[in-house]
DNA sequence: ACAAATTTAGACAGTCTTGTCCAAATCGTC
DNA sequence: GACGATTTGGACAAGACTGTCTAAATTTGT
């Protein structure tokens, strides 16, 4: 559902580009004025559209606002499960495969425009659309946390952890990688990528004390490259 | 400065206290509907006051909105700083007493009506007032984080814990403790006392798992109850 | 180059909001 | 009970915004 893959059947050709640089705009608007706060004018300007071309496309102000969500989410979903698929299942440095994972959990699906703006707009609007929200919920943490529990238990079948819950520990991992950055996220701050890596370090560190063992079971192996997928 | 502390001087009486119930439903109305949306009608209804009287003790919406700021942030800090001084110097069981702390500063501090409001507000309007939130973030996180900080200084220094950097150690604390909250906190909610104690317990777990000896340094005492501080 | 669809600019009604003003009512104190 | 300060309710002007409408201009596919 919501896939937009046919650029030549129904709309001529800058009609699709049209409605993704207004979804883009309004993004940016929302987040920085609120919903109540958000220009319709304004919007459409950033856009470089005329207003009523947003009204064509999005009904009124309030489907404008979903779609701008359910853009989002779809968005921050394919970027995390890509970065999920770049967990070390066969680590050859654990310390430094977390790290690098998490590094580019955090700057490829939360510091990024996406990951920023969503989260600002579950923050502030959660409440006022439960369903939509919801519907995020589902997709987001309670799709994407299981995946990334399943991983790390394989990595403690595999006898490189030693965890008891792996839905505890994924939610731990990101708590303890993430602690640098609260107050950061908090104001709405971006990190620079030296903070991140900081923090990921830190929470890594203190992640393996706490699920780690003492040797690595297999064959150490050279340090895995922090891809940038 | 700030401090309100003569209810008899200037004003009659309900001044004060009209004051208060303007700033308390402002609060509320600001968090539920962002500022722009936050009307001041329904303000004034929802703190039995007549529109004059809210201009009357604040000069306009902005002026109100910064009184509710800093009133919120004032509050928070005297609950946080009373649940700092509740913190376990000489723990008996230490993973008890931690749970305790922690339980006390979600309870009394983060999950409690005006630390609920003060997030949002922060997450909401942080980026619009940089140089309130700015002052919030010296009294606020850059004052108890170091005071909780030395405070697991003082642990590792009396042997019950190992730590290299006592502020990391008191930022991956909250991380962990609050890691099973961090879906809730986004949308709002307020997780049940259940859900926090959960928490905090997995979290202190880990915490120890990392940090802590393997046996106490002194004698095993008893648990330490739950204070409601 | 033509025809259809899309976009544009502007005007427009209707609604809502802020902040001010004022006279009457109420409250607290002496 | 009287006096001064505060509060109230309502009216008010000025401005902003949404969503609609229309005719002209532009773009797109053929």
């Amino acid at each position: 559902m919501r896939a937009s893959v046919s650029p030549d059947t129904f709309p001529p050709r800058g009609h699709e580009a049209k409605r993704l640089s207004i979804v883009d705009a309004a993004a940016g608007v929302f987040c920085r004025e609120g919903f109540a706060g958000a220009n319709i004018d304004l919007i459409a300007a950033e856009a470089g559209v005329s207003r009523q071309t947003v009204y064509n496309h999005h009904g009124d102000k309030e489907k404008l606002f979903m779609a701008v969500v359910r853009d989002l989410t779809d968005r921050c979903n394919v970027g995390i499960f890509a970065t999920i698929a770049t967990f070390p299942d066969q680590p050859g440095d654990l310390e430094a495969d977390l790290i690098g994972f998490a590094v580019r959990m955090n700057q490829n699906c939360i510091c990024n425009r996406d990951g920023k703006f969503l989260r600002k707009l579950i923050q502030t609007e959660g409440e006022r659309y439960p369903e939509l929200f919801a519907e995020w919920r589902e997709q987001g943490p309670g799709t994407t946390l299981p995946a990334i529990a399943a991983r790390f238990a394989r990595l403690a079948y595999g006898g490189y952890l030693t965890i008891d819950d792996p839905d505890v520990a994924a939610r731990q991992f990101f708590g303890l990688v993430n602690a640098d950055l609260q107050t950061t996220f908090m104001l709405g701050g971006t990190p620079r990528e030296g903070e991140v890596v900081q923090s990921a370090t830190n929470g890594v560190r203190t992640f393996l004390r706490a699920f780690g063992k003492r040797h690595a079971p297999g064959s150490v192996k050279k340090h895995a490259a922090l891809a940038n997928a």
